[in-house]
DNA sequence: ACCCTTAATGAGAATGGTTCTGATTACTGA
DNA sequence: TCAGTAATCAGAACCATTCTCATTAAGGGT
């Protein structure tokens, strides 16, 4: 587990062992500016050419995502996306349900609202879990294709 | 199919046949303040001698969940929670992550934060997703029991 | 009260995303 | 080079939820 690696993240990789699979998975992400599903990018991964197993793929994702190298974002399904991370720092996506495109948006108002609201009830630690979803400019013309549903037409 | 039934919606019940297993689920519902999942109340039920099966719970709770007649929350572990609803209008909720109380909270803040951050990025059909989830005062001070994740402590 | 149509139900199988298992492989520091 | 052990792999296991389809029963019509 944890030794003495990661000292002041400035790349991507950093830490652990490099092996093959793992440096597909990085180059993979790279590639992609869309949130991709674990699914989607072990599949990608095998048209590459490269034979990285399933478990591999969801295992660096979930430690990206926890050094906080990846973003994610969960579906209406619980389906979880990930994309490359632009800021390490909190922030949340706009993410357009027809081609997965999405903008990292900082919302200093939801923010406070988040933490003022909850202490208004007398609740403490609180999280939030805010996901815009929308359909962006570019596919706003095109014909549908396979529609990633991002919620229900509500909440 | 649809064919004369639903007209104004003021009775929780109304609609479609009452069978038993239906009245059962209604009742359980509405002795529940906290939020629960399907399988809960499904236990639930059993425990009061209720013969029901899973899937209608399942079914019912959709249903009720698509008449707005009960509110749903998703964990961040991808399980819905379901309870009855006090109002019919959109809102958000801030759970408890220990009891699964929740107190429903109207945000003209965010709804006003969202629809503008999205247009601002060119995106059409904004959706969002907003839940709060902490510890309420009540289960701050006693001892951690099955404490139900809301969200990793980011997002 | 009795029928008949058809919605509703139930038991279990199926789904689908994700995680776990146990054996095997292969980085990396010494 | 070698050992120690992190990482990988294939497939089984999980688990919430949905689906299948034969069976049951609500409830309007008569």
């Amino acid at each position: 587990m944890g030794s003495s690696d990661v000292r002041e993240g400035e790349e991507v990789t950093a830490v652990a062992r490099m092996t093959r699979q793992r440096a597909a998975l990085l180059d993979a992400i790279d590639d992609q500016e869309e949130f991709r599903s674990a699914q989607e990018i072990h599949r990608e991964l095998q048209q590459r050419g490269e034979k990285v197993g399933l478990a591999t793929v969801y295992r660096g994702l979930q430690r990206l995502a926890g050094t906080g190298d990846v973003d994610t974002v969960k579906t209406g399904e619980g389906e979880n996306l990930y994309r490359r991370c632009a800021t390490r720092e909190h922030h949340h996506h706009l993410v357009c349900r027809v081609c997965g495109r999405a903008e990292e948006i900082d919302g200093p108002t939801v923010e406070e609202w988040a933490r003022t609201t909850g202490e208004a009830y007398g609740f403490a630690d609180i999280t939030h879990e805010v996901e815009l979803f929308g359909t962006c400019a570019a596919c706003r013309g095109s014909a549908s294709v396979s529609v990633r549903q991002g919620s229900s037409p509500d909440s």
